[in-house]
RNA sequence: GGGCUCGUGGUCUAGUGGCUAUGACCCCUCCCUUACACGGAGGUAGUCGCCGGUUCGAGUCCGGCCGAGCCCACCA
């Protein structure tokens, strides 16, 4: 056994042994043993593995270790969500070329390609350095044509299902971009502009309203006013004319409207806002669009048509102020919706596009949380919060041109919907024939194809079935879904974790998982958000390579299950200086079990009992913990066994058994090694789903021989053994290492070596200590330990024992 | 504005009612002892954010306040 552990050399060595060996294989054809499914997240493919990667995807490999171990055949697969913008802007910009020049079908090629033999086998590598277990034989990607099949089935049986509607509607829009957007797609930008209060006028009088947007005024539809307001009751039923364009529009009371705000009365303009549709659809108020997919005014606008939407709000602007219609400019700084990608604020613009029908399942969507198991708990509140405010059916379209394409074509006559047919799947109606000639409805031939594309989320909601369909054997594919787990971190409920719940729901009206682990974030040294605009991201290759994958994984370790946690280099010091110590503690263990042959004694010594008794409550602590994910805290239980009971006192008492052993019996030797054996074997196992290379690394140079398995990873848990948990033991070798404790300190404090002999003098006020006496001989190394009566000196703690350490 | 989480020695952290509050980093002292100087033994350091309440007893439960982070909403 080398001096030093080296994870230059072990790590990938063990990395290229589990792969050779199958290790993390999933079983297909065992139809017996427990089954445990992870509906593993699939990351985009921007590049190498970043940080927050490293830190989640440990964290849920943790809870896949342990439930292998516990003798589970893991279905662990991984895919990725290369389909979306994201997607597409890196291709766009890492080949030069623009997806709008090429056919569709052209484009998604080169996407594909570049993806798979570019960037994914790399990032599947780092996935593989930082120890990662899934079995990569199983791998989707969600824009490959086994998932575009799926994911258009899945179109299909809910238009089937009535629950899928393609409708003119508002939905958000990037102007640049030309595309409908969702909520996740949009961020907060702050923003100058101006409050304007312009001139209305009702029955010729003046009404003034501020408004920040002057060039929506041709989309003007009506003007609210709280009802409680005494000020504007008066103009209820009213009319007010528009200023410049000159039509006018009724005067309506809402509670929506603030009367702190402004003038405290507001104009509808459909849409400026959100609360201009949700008066829209409140008050069944007309649709008028003043700007155009492409950001342009609209005929609507009159002389203003044609011009960019800020363009057209300058000229309004002075052309009201000419016309003496702008009475005050106040400059405001507020924060207004824009498209993460391009930074363009987002416009809300009606166009045809297709939704899937929830709304109206509020409630279910509440009661089908409540059926899931949430770890942690209250997990399940941002759920619920989301649902609540849930004022829009999903909308599932975009307009662009990387994504799983529609399955339909439309009669260009009748507009009737034409679905294709389940076996042609998947189909690009870009390329593919409609499976009819004609129109089934009004016999046209001419059929057009839906040129948009599904969302991402529409796909990426499938995961449980994207990967459990690779599964062939139709009896597995029953045992597999619903899966056993979700993990993902808390940013995402509302999203992921929602859209796969509603799909599953919707389709097989079960949920898609038994139990959900959300894990946190890892922020900077200071708490804060890691992000590229802040420059404060920190590489987890760099980490890798500078302590181990091993020490990343025992960072990740140390937050609990759905906390954030700062990254704190420290901690991988802290994790460097554990691996040290394991391998030093296994080398002189090793050294000393040389020629064991895993034989029991007939009895145990009392502070083997000690240390067996402390060990068994390790094993219950941690499997506890595990078993409800909390791999942090089995972390932290095992983390102090080791160096608290193992190696401080434990190690340093059965020294001298184990060099002088001719002083004891063969029996008491054996009771040694026994228990030796077993704590560092139990000690490491239970380390193992954590730091899973140095493990492997002490197993198979020890342990392997007699235990027999390929790897530690499949070895079986360490089984709670309440028979070995001996109260009394616990509480005579616990009075040992106080005494010895006490003996130390004294050394130390008169600047002596530990090895320095001294004298131990005791009064055990009664108490029986005699079966300590021998190993506080040998840990002390106390020349004389005398027994006097009446002592008065220092109290051994938790006991009445009086000791006082002399040289 | 709403929600969730958190607020413990200089820093990070454990701890969901009960003996002198856990561990780590830092700092100081001592020790090259046959697993480990990439170490060991000790030590200094905390009014457990603030106020009030429940209780024989609160870091731990309840209420209020202050602060931080994240998510969501608003943004005329």
């Amino acid at each position: 056994m080398a001096d030093n552990y080296d994870p230059k050399v072990s790590e990938p060595k063990w990395k290229k042994y589990w792969q050779e060996k199958e290790i993390f294989k999933f079983n297909e054809k065992d139809l017996k043993s427990e089954v445990f499914s992870i509906d593993t997240p699939p990351p985009t493919i921007s590049g190498r593995i970043h940080i927050g990667h490293s830190f989640s995807y440990s964290q849920q490999d943790f809870i896949v270790r342990y439930q292998r171990m516990k003798g589970k055949n893991i279905f662990y697969p991984f895919g990725t969500d290369n389909n979306g913008v994201a997607t597409e802007r890196l291709i766009e910009k890492m080949k030069g070329i623009r997806a709008k020049d090429m056919d569709r079908d052209k484009f998604v090629k080169i996407c594909l390609e570049t993806v798979q033999k570019e960037l994914m086998p790399q990032y599947v590598d780092d996935m593989k350095t930082l120890g990662l277990s899934c079995d990569f034989t199983i791998f989707y990607d969600t824009i490959d044509k086994h998932s575009m099949k799926i994911s258009q089935k899945s179109f299909i049986d809910l238009y089937h299902k009535k629950r899928e509607y393609r409708k003119d509607a508002p939905t958000m829009w990037c102007p640049t971009c030309e595309t409908g957007i969702s909520q996740v797609e949009c961020e907060d930008k702050e923003m100058d502009s101006f409050f304007n209060d312009i001139v209305f006028k009702v029955d010729g009088k003046n009404l003034l309203i501020a408004t920040t947007r002057p060039e929506l005024l041709p989309a003007c539809v009506a003007i609210f006013y709280h009802p409680d307001d005494e000020r504007y009751k008066k103009y209820k039923g009213k009319k007010a004319k528009v200023p410049l364009f000159n039509f006018e529009v009724p005067i309506l009371a809402d509670e929506r409207a603030d009367p702190e705000k402004g003038t405290g009365i507001v104009m509808c303009c459909t849409f400026g806002d959100q609360t201009d549709m949700e008066w829209q659809k409140a008050h069944n108020l007309p649709i008028k669009m003043a700007i155009s997919t492409a950001g342009k005014m609209t005929e609507l606008a009159g002389k203003y048509q044609g011009m960019a939407i800020k363009e057209a709000r300058k000229a309004i602007i002075e052309d009201m102020r000419e016309q003496g219609l702008l009475l005050n400019q106040k400059p405001i700084r507020h924060a207004v919706n824009v498209h993460e990608r391009c930074g363009t604020e987002v416009e809300f613009i009606k166009s045809k596009q297709w939704f899937i029908k929830y709304l109206d399942l509020k409630n279910d969507m509440l009661k089908w949380a409540e059926a899931l198991n949430w770890y942690p708990k209250h997990m399940k509140v941002r759920y619920d919060n989301w649902v609540k405010g849930l004022q829009w059916d999903w909308l599932i379209s975009r307009q662009r041109f990387f994504g799983v394409p529609f399955p339909v074509w439309y009669c260009k006559k009748c507009d009737e919907v034409i679905l294709a047919d389940e076996k042609d799947l998947p189909v690009d109606p870009l390329k593919d024939k409609a499976p009819v000639k004609e129109c089934p409805k009004c016999k046209c031939k001419e059929l057009i194809p839906e040129r948009d594309v599904m969302d991402t989320w529409a796909t990426s909601s499938l995961t449980p079935r994207l990967s459990t369909e690779l599964v062939k054997n139709e009896k597995m594919r029953k045992r597999l879904y619903p899966m056993s787990l979700r993990p993902q971190a808390h940013d995402i409920i509302t999203f992921w974790l929602f859209n796969t719940v509603v799909k599953s729901r919707l389709h097989d009206d079960i949920n898609p998982w038994k139990d959900v682990a959300i894990s946190g974030h890892i922020q900077d040294p200071h708490g804060k958000k890691m992000s590229k605009s802040k420059g404060n991201v920190i590489a987890p290759l760099e980490i890798m390579n500078k302590y181990s994958a091993d020490a990343l994984r025992f960072l990740a370790g140390t937050s609990k299950l759905g906390d954030d946690m700062p990254f704190q280099e420290k901690e991988l010091v802290t994790a460097t200086k554990t691996m040290t110590k394991m391998w030093n503690a296994s080398k002189f263990v090793f050294m000393h079990l040389e020629g064991y042959n895993g034989a029991k004694p007939k009895k145990f010594t009392l502070v083997d009992r000690w240390l067996l008794s402390k060990m068994q409550k390790t094993v219950k602590e941690s499997t506890e913990s595990f078993e409800v994910y909390e791999y942090s805290k089995a972390k932290s239980a095992v983390d102090l066994f080791f160096w608290r009971n193992f190696c401080d006192n434990y190690l340093e008492i059965v020294k001298d058994r184990l060099y002088n052993s001719a002083k004891y019996s063969e029996d008491e030797v054996l009771s040694a090694k026994y228990t030796l054996y077993h704590a560092l074997l139990n000690v490491i196992k239970i380390f193992a789903p954590v730091m899973v290379f140095i493990t492997e690394d002490l197993y198979q140079t020890y342990f392997k021989k007699l235990e027999k398995k390929e790897s530690i990873h499949v070895t079986e848990w360490p089984m709670y053994d309440s028979k070995q948990v001996d109260e009394d033991a616990e509480k005579l070798g616990d009075t040992l290492v106080e005494i010895a404790s006490i003996a130390r300190k004294f050394k130390s404090q008169n600047g002596k070596s530990l090895k320095e002999e001294v004298k131990i003098e005791l009064d055990t006020k009664g108490f029986d200590i005699e079966a300590i006496i021998e190993d506080l001989r040998a840990v002390a190394k106390a020349k004389d330990v005398l027994f006097v009566e009446g002592l008065e000196a220092e109290k051994v703690p938790g006991t009445e024992i009086q000791v006082k350490v002399s040289f």
